[in-house]
DNA sequence: GACGGCATACCGACTGGTTGGTATGGCCTC
DNA sequence: GAGGCCATACCAACCAGTCGGTATGCCGTC
């Protein structure tokens, strides 16, 4: 029996689905305003199924932001930059890859879990627990490229590389926000490029000529 | 009497009231968690007094956004640091005014505007841009000292003053991102910390010793 | 200064609809 | 026949917003 077939609509998969529809449903809108029934209907399940697979609202939250991080992982893994022997390579290639990513509709290229932790930090503790592990997991893995090239390139200094991820995924959660208020994707490459400049003065990498078009 | 007052605002001040509530409770829990009557019991206010001066809850939100924006303005044109007459002197006050105000619990010191639009810049327009103004009007004044300072230092770049300021403002709503994610202030000082050091590198201004004790 | 006329400020019960969540039962597979 | 998977029906609480009404202050007229 054809029971690998993907339907869309029946059996199987609800609970992938409803983590699908809420990652982007609460990156347009927000996750208070995002409804259990609205999740349902764009999942094309019901609510008996929803509270079969989850015991609330929050914590399909939670799923779709271990989801979020289980795809950006992915995402990011398998990006071509990651093949450069370089680690400071793989830095500027990860920021590359970023500002190339900022591509379509403001909600398809923005963060859910830097959406999801504005509005739920003080109420949901379990989401907020959910966010910062995303955010922080990912920039651990930045952190350790920005380490072996502080290394390689013998750069000592008082900011650590850890401080130095974080305030990248800053500068990109803060993009996004700037993005949204602007309603264009435009200000955020013009601050993904500032980043750039910053760590290429980091690393005393500038070049005098121009690098990009812009 | 002073019956001269400019605002429309009379007598027992509800308006006032509900716009002040709207403010702490919104970046406590986001806009659309917050709820009228939750907005009308903070403020002693009945729900006839909110909707005699608000058509709707999204127009209190608009007005909370312009009040921000006029505290805001207020607020940094009384700092200290405005009285320095070397602009890039004002640029480096500004930042270590905005350290500075990274004091007591997380939604005492983030941002009205950064919160909501996240929330509601695909729903509500009117916020949004509401949001948008008060962003982008804030960094206008940042961008006229970072063009002084560009002038007087003969600093030639690639980058605009604008998109300098916006830079600032990204990395400021970032930092306040991770603020939440993290619960406590730590990392947005840190965030700061890089952008300083970013415009120092920029207007060469970098002193080697250790500026900062961090 | 008493008066009517009118605008502003506010009250709180009420409404229609939506919310997250529950209770129960049926269907399919093992 | 037991258990996973889901559908239907339903609920109490809550939501934004409405509406008829009151209380008060201003202002020109006489």
């Amino acid at each position: 029996m054809d029971s690998h077939s993907i339907e869309p609509s029946r059996s199987g998969g609800a609970r992938r689905r409803l983590v699908d529809a809420a990652t982007s449903v609460i990156r347009e809108k927000g996750y208070a305003a995002t409804s259990v029934d609205e999740l349902c209907a764009k999942a094309g399940v019901t609510k008996g199924a929803f509270f079969h697979h989850f015991p609330s609202k929050g914590s399909l939250a939670v799923a779709a932001a271990d989801h979020w991080s289980a795809i950006s992982d992915a995402l990011f893994a398998a990006a071509p930059y990651q093949q450069l022997d370089d680690p400071l390579d793989r830095v500027f290639g990860y920021l590359d890859f970023r500002r190339a990513l900022l591509r379509g509709r403001v909600e398809e290229f923005t963060c859910l879990v830097g959406t999801m932790v504005q509005e739920v930090y003080g109420t949901h503790p379990d989401i907020r627990r959910a966010c910062d592990a995303s955010i922080s997991g990912h920039a651990v893995k930045l952190e350790a490229d920005i380490a072996d090239a502080m290394k390689r390139y013998r750069i000592r200094a008082s900011w650590t590389p850890e401080s130095l991820a974080l305030h990248t995924q800053a500068v990109l959660q803060g993009a996004f926000i700037l993005a949204k208020a602007k309603n264009k994707a435009g200000v955020a490459e013009a601050s993904i490029d500032h980043l750039r400049r910053y760590i290429e003065l980091l690393f005393r990498r500038l070049k005098t000529g121009a690098r990009r078009k812009s």
